[in-house]
DNA sequence: TTACCTCCCAATACGCTGTATTGCTCAATA
DNA sequence: TATTGAGCAATACAGCGTATTGGGAGGTAA
């Protein structure tokens, strides 16, 4: 007795065409799902679903999860533009700065992979050459402390704009004083008295814009080092 | 028919003696933990484990695991010394630069919490005010300025230093020499010829104890204050 | 052509996380 | 004494990184 057909067997798994795979790919979808959502959103499933693939096959390409985060600070160290071969070490430095906090704008999960390990891949080196290149000292540690502070104080502000940025955005967006946007509990606790000069910096200073705030700083750094050198 | 009486039965889970509870008594206990393992150390799990108390009682006196992160850091900001009430505003910042690096040396875990959300806890808050005050400049955008700049430097360069300090336990410890600690990876990198500059600085510069190249840092940034504001 | 072997990928599984929900037990109150 | 309320433990759920297992396709040997 012949079984009757069956006109609507649904397809086997039918393999949805493995995509084929390459580190490049993952890591560009890891990086844009941080773009996106933040580095919450980077998790191997994630990653692995926006490439249509299963997670464990990631594992055929980055051994670790650690691994893939490095392998996107790398890659975000790639964009960031050298400076050029100018004499004036103030204006490499400058170029320097501007670059890493350009590329912290875009990518606002860079600063926080920051702490995790030192930067050491291709790109980073290369970020790290070039810098060091643009700084030319006949004093080799003095290189490294004008670039190891500069480095610092880049970061720090970085991390700070970031940081700023990100409570502005959570606690109901667009506020443009600070005082405000941190709402009731910040005034309750400027009306103690207890923090007189704090509360004289949020009535009476103008709110300048954060990217004039980071030039300021700089040229501090900068000035310092012409100061500490006589250059 | 009686029965027989059993003599080894266990005893009922017994109440292990309800230790009474508290914010500060589970923020020790989160820190005690952080000290020792890390972060990773910080669970609701393991910081009730450690309180002989089961998970969900911490949420009696912590809503989520962000404020209790959050209160870990502002305790921190309270074992800050503030400044003292001198005249001179390169003093209080040199000493509020190093009450912020020691303290993130006894806690390593403090610098990973800075990029979480701005820091208002009480003591963070103090710790903000006697800093803003003891630079007594007329003009208050200034104050803001050169402070938001030292901080800025004082956090970046720490968190370098704690990077570093990382590196090397986790890379076999006591590895006087970063080249030497990044193993065979670092000298193939360096022995393409594509960083001349690099190579040159960790072949011939001294490698100088941290705490210097932190002070020599910290030098430029006020010089650069008092340079460009002529004090 | 058929049998087998190998490699790659998917599925499953484990122990961990933060936290919502449920349920129990004891103390104080009506 | 009966009832309610509070506080805590236990359970449950969805997500995580990743180790382990299993199956199916492709190439090789008989």
């Amino acid at each position: 007795m012949s079984k009757e057909a069956v006109w609507d067997r649904p397809e086997p798994p039918s393999k949805p065409s493995p995509t084929p795979l390459s580190r490049e790919l993952i890591v560009g979808a890891a990086i844009r799902l941080a773009d996106e959502g933040g580095l919450d959103e980077v998790s191997f499933r994630k990653v692995a679903a926006a490439l249509n693939a299963g997670p464990m096959r990631l594992y055929g390409y980055v051994e670790t999860k650690d691994e893939l985060l490095d392998l996107m600070v790398d890659e975000v160290y790639g964009e960031i533009t050298p400076p050029g071969k100018s004499a004036d070490w103030r204006e490499g430095l400058r170029h320097v700065a501007h670059g890493i906090r350009d590329a912290a704008k875009r990518h606002e999960w860079f600063i926080d992979l920051l702490s995790n390990r030192p930067h050491q891949g291709p790109h980073a080196l290369t970020h790290m050459e070039t810098t060091l290149a643009a700084v030319r000292f006949a004093n080799i540690d003095q290189v490294l402390d004008v670039v190891g502070a500069v480095m610092a104080y880049v970061f720090g502000a970085v991390r700070g704009e970031i940081t700023e940025l990100r409570a502005e955005r959570s606690s109901g967006m667009t506020e443009e004083q600070w005082q405000r946007a941190s709402g009731p509990y910040m005034q309750r606790m400027l009306a103690t008295g207890r923090f007189p000069t704090l509360a004289r910096v949020m009535h009476e200073s103008s709110d300048r814009d954060s990217a004039a705030r980071f030039e300021t700083g700089l040229d501090y750094v900068l000035d310092g080092v012409a100061a500490r050198h006589s250059l």
